[in-house]
DNA sequence: AATTAATAATTAGTACAGCAAACTATAATT
DNA sequence: AATTATAGTTTGCTGTACTAATTATTAATT
């Protein structure tokens, strides 16, 4: 019998916590502290620059809310705004290299922090989660 | 050839901050404010009471911040704090019933979310989904 | 053309999670 | 009895989250 909806969404509910908080400390215990919320925005102006209310729209945060992020990484250095010259209400939020760099190693540390976990099992049981990371990925892709 | 596990560790690091994403927005909708943080310390908390040492570390965060958590929880009703009679250095945290059925709420509508997505999924990919979810449970399971 | 309405972003004010450092209270050691 | 160790709390800071109000700019109306 194939399991309910619910059945999954009970699992994906019990998944995400254990997921999100070990990636949290990690991220935490780094030397410069990054917020999740920081890694969604700058991988989301990685695929291409976006206005305010663009990415408020993508993380799903109010805008006064992203505009205060957005504060804190122009601070950092990650990110620069630039007023569009076509409609001067909009401002564009470009990556500058030095936050793409910021980027790849956050990405770096969360993939070596992820793959140490996965490394432990059975061959078998990894060629089981590449199919079902995809079918999800692919749910959650634009919601 | 199975998929090395940096493999699947860049489809996790790419997945869990859609599905973060989507559940926050999701719990920041309800009326009352829930911090995903304070639902893993209800979570904890149903298993079975814990110090405050104790949930800092199942949370992976310092103990001032699981302080101001728990008071925060306490403001709400959702937890007590109860001073063993052992070792009264030791302050252990409890569910409230107030706290018990605020933790199924959020469930529920956390629940009914992830399950409208799955929902629209073939049968067969749900079968996938399943044994994959498993082994990620187990995987990050006390990590 | 002047006024009004709509849109994009910021500012102000509040709540609260995250930290380190400094502190209090209690228990264990020496 | 004095010292050290442990469990929590408090303080002071940064930064994300919200709503409501404001500014700047553009579009629509009259």
């Amino acid at each position: 019998m194939t399991p309910s909806a619910r059945t999954i969404a009970i699992q994906i509910c019990d998944l995400m916590p254990l997921i999100e908080r070990a990636v949290s400390s990690e991220l935490r215990r780094s030397s410069q502290y990054v917020n999740p919320s920081h890694l969604a925005i700058l991988a989301a102006l990685e695929q291409e620059s976006s206005t305010l209310s663009g990415l408020s729209e993508i993380s799903a945060v109010s805008l006064p809310t992203m505009s205060n992020s957005v504060t804190t990484l122009v601070k950092r250095g990650w990110v620069r705004r630039k007023k569009s010259t076509v409609d001067r209400r909009f401002i564009k939020i470009e990556l500058t290299s030095k936050g793409r760099r910021a980027l790849v190693e956050i990405r770096k540390r969360i993939e070596q922090f992820l793959t140490a976990q996965i490394a432990h099992l059975q061959p078998d049981k990894r060629a089981d989660l590449r199919p079902a990371l995809m079918i999800l990925l692919e749910t959650f892709k634009n919601k």
